[in-house]
RNA sequence: GGCUAUGUAGCUCAGCUGGUUAGAGCACACGACUCAUAAUCGUGGUGUCGGCGGUUCAAGUCCGCCCAUAGCCA
């Protein structure tokens, strides 16, 4: 039997640029995409963007571009280039406004209406904009959806239906059938007790006139697709567009965040049953990323984690492993630098990365540096080592990747007692115990050997890193599972950097871009309000840019060299990505002259640019609306 | 209001179908060692296993009620 393992991530919301909750699934699925890999799966991970909508046309409209162009900015510009960086190993990247897309979704929507499941009715209500759906009035608290900007609006509309409610038996009766779903169990509860009521028929369809931005029904040209019609169909279009349909289908793991488990749960099979399709073979739900304090995260709250800002910080390997090590799938987990800080520096560079530093060492030292002749298979660390793997699958098939990895931390710990234990120093000095100390270092390797493969998926350069600097490249986590497959006589490096080099906790505060505001200087912090003194305490000037050059150890900051009138001063500035530094000399800025200086990787800041953000992410600088000399004041 | 989860050492978590003195990692303290990234290894916990009551020879583990937190539904 062939081993086959589809798996596809949530398609993003084209409508702003990526967070930590976007990161933090995508890490997920390119853990079990990797881990199936290196299993003998032949395996398929899919995602992308979802980029119809009325919220998407909208935001398109303020930010003054065509919504096509918008959508094309933030999933090429904005969503790829993360996910890029962040070594998300995606073997596609499906868009809904692709041409392959919208043809699916107008092959299946035929399907559906053809069997008899899409009528077309009129309906009249509440409707929210910005959750672009018809509401409840029990939903509204004083008059607005929880959530929105805007209470909703009366409408009435003719739209098209897809008959849910009559599959909603069978999909009882199919939950029950298959009890692994839906994982954790929890969210199966929640959506079997969602279908002991009526859950309607769904709304599949907007009129064009008011909603241009979606994809045709094909019979009326006068609707379009409304979203879940158009966004689910994605985990399938990728396949069927590329001919693996077939193929891949049948194994389809849909990895989601709990926010969508009803589209997921509910609209999706049955919308796959009337199109006389297979249903997909696992829903896996997975929480949020809480701040710190437990409290959710938002821009509003300022205590969002930038996750490129933490790669450029920690690299990519420490993000993947203290993500799916210090959260527990299916459940809200907090998260911050800290948690970085502290697994990059126990369990990354004290344990394994300290470990690798030794043996090396003692391999270059004591045996000519090269891997000495196997040792006997029969010792507890091989035994241990072998059947690793096992105990590593179990974990991962469910779903506690967080206790996968404790068990390889575990091995690996093991081998530093083991290390300790040998004593490879000792045998070093008298020839006659020249057998055991090859044996000591052979195993050590050969436990590296075994842990690197098998952190592999949460470690997606440093593993191999870690054999290269053993002379050893890639193995299955079968070959994990055999001792002694590392090759006696292999030369090692003579050089090898240190593989994960700690982080000073000091080094944390002092670089932190935007270190919270203390409670203590704000008498007034109650109610957010300060008084004109304390405004009165800043100092803004106008500065104009006489040298722009990006900052040498950061691609996200630029050093600014400004006329602030009666002299010139420096001041390091967070806007690379969306300022060349061509384009900011002659400008007039806003600056907080009075700001106390920093060093910011390295380069002194004297003061701070004044920039906001717009809906789309990007930064834009404050300048004078008509011209003021270097120097002004600003207040 | 109903439902579903969760509540175990300072922190993050493990404890399968009930069974000897409840565990791990981190943090902290002390000791050992020197091959190593001031790393590693060892030793160190009087935790009311959220509370109360019940079933049982035996309950963190089962049952009932209550409290707290999160979410879903109405």
């Amino acid at each position: 039997m062939s081993k086959i393992f589809y798996e596809t991530a949530a398609i993003d919301y084209a409508n702003a640029a990526p967070h930590i909750g976007h990161v933090y699934e995508k890490i997920i699925c390119d853990f079990l995409a990797r881990f199936h890999r290196l299993d003998g799966y032949e395996t398929n991970f899919v995602t992308g963007t979802d980029e119809h909508g009325e919220k998407i046309a909208r935001a398109a409209k303020n930010a003054g571009q065509e919504p096509q162009a918008f959508v094309d900015y933030v999933s090429e510009q904005l969503f790829q280039p993360a996910y890029r960086r962040l070594l998300i190993s995606y073997d596609d990247y499906i868009r809904t406004t692709s041409e392959r897309h919208k043809r699916f979704v107008q092959e299946i929507l035929r399907k559906v209406y053809e069997a008899g499941d899409i009528y077309y009715a009129e309906y009249e209500g509440l409707y929210s904009v910005g959750s672009e759906r018809f509401v409840t009035e029990k939903e509204l608290v004083n008059g607005i959806l929880p959530g929105d900007s805007e209470p909703p609006i009366r409408r009435k509309e003719a739209n098209y239906f897809f008959r849910m409610e009559k599959y909603r038996p069978w999909l009882v009766e199919y939950l029950h059938e298959h009890p692994e779903l839906i994982q954790p169990q929890a969210y199966r509860n929640e959506v079997l007790e969602i279908l002991k009521e009526p859950i309607g028929d769904l709304s599949i369809s907007r009129p064009k006139d008011r909603v241009p931005w979606g994809i045709p029904i094909p019979w009326d040209e006068h609707h379009v697709t409304y979203v879940w019609f158009d966004a689910l169909l994605a985990y399938a279009s990728s396949l069927a567009s590329r001919g693996l349909f077939e193929k891949y289908w049948p194994h389809a793991w849909h990895v989601i965040g709990k926010d969508i488990l009803k589209p997921h749960a509910i609209f999706w099979p049955t919308m796959l049953k009337s199109a006389g399709l297979p249903i997909y073979k696992r829903l896996v739900v997975h929480g949020h990323i809480l701040a710190m304090d437990g409290r959710k995260m938002g821009k509003s709250l300022g205590n969002a984690i930038d996750p490129l800002a933490l790669l450029d910080k920690f690299g990519v390997d420490a993000v993947h492993y203290a993500l799916l090590r210090d959260t527990t799938l299916g459940s809200d987990s907090p998260f911050g630098e800290e948690v970085v800080v502290q697994r990059l520096n126990s369990d990354l560079a004290n344990d394994l990365g300290n470990l690798l530093s030794r043996v090396r060492t003692m391999l270059l030292k004591y045996t000519g540096g090269k891997i000495p002749a196997p040792s006997a298979p029969d010792s507890e660390i091989a035994k241990a080592g072998v059947a690793l793997a096992e105990k590593v699958r179990k974990e991962v098939d469910a779903l506690r990747i967080h206790l996968a990895l404790e068990e390889v931390l575990q091995y690996v710990r093991s081998l530093n007692k083991f290390v300790n234990d040998a004593k490879p120093w000792e045998l070093a000095r008298d020839e006659s115990r020249r057998p055991e100390l090859e044996d000591a270092l052979y195993t050590a390797v050969e436990g590296l050997r075994i842990a690197s493969v098998l952190l592999e998926p949460a470690l997606p350069t440093k593993a191999r890193e870690l054999r290269a600097a053993l002379g050893l490249g890639d193995y299955t986590i079968a070959q994990t599972e055999t001792w002694g497959l590392a090759p006696a006589g292999t030369p090692i490096p003579q050089e090898a950097p240190i593989l994960f080099p700690k982080l000073e906790v000091g080094e944390l505060k002092s670089e932190g871009p935007k270190p919270k505001a203390a409670p203590s200087s704000e008498p007034n912090a109650a109610n957010g309000q300060i008084s004109i003194d304390e405004f009165a305490k800043v100092d803004f000037r106008v500065a104009e840019v006489v040298k722009a050059e990006k900052h040498p150890k950061a691609d996200k900051l630029l050093v600014l060299t400004l006329n602030v009138g009666d002299h010139t001063r420096q001041v390091v500035s967070g806007i690379a990505r969306d300022y060349t530094p061509e384009s900011l000399v002659g400008k007039k800025l806003v600056l907080v002259a009075n700001l106390k200086p920093a060093v910011l990787r390295g380069v002194e800041s004297q003061g701070m640019i004044l920039a906001g953000e717009n809906a789309e992410g990007k930064i834009v600088v404050v300048t004078p609306e008509q011209d003021l000399p270097p120097g002004a004041k600003v207040r």
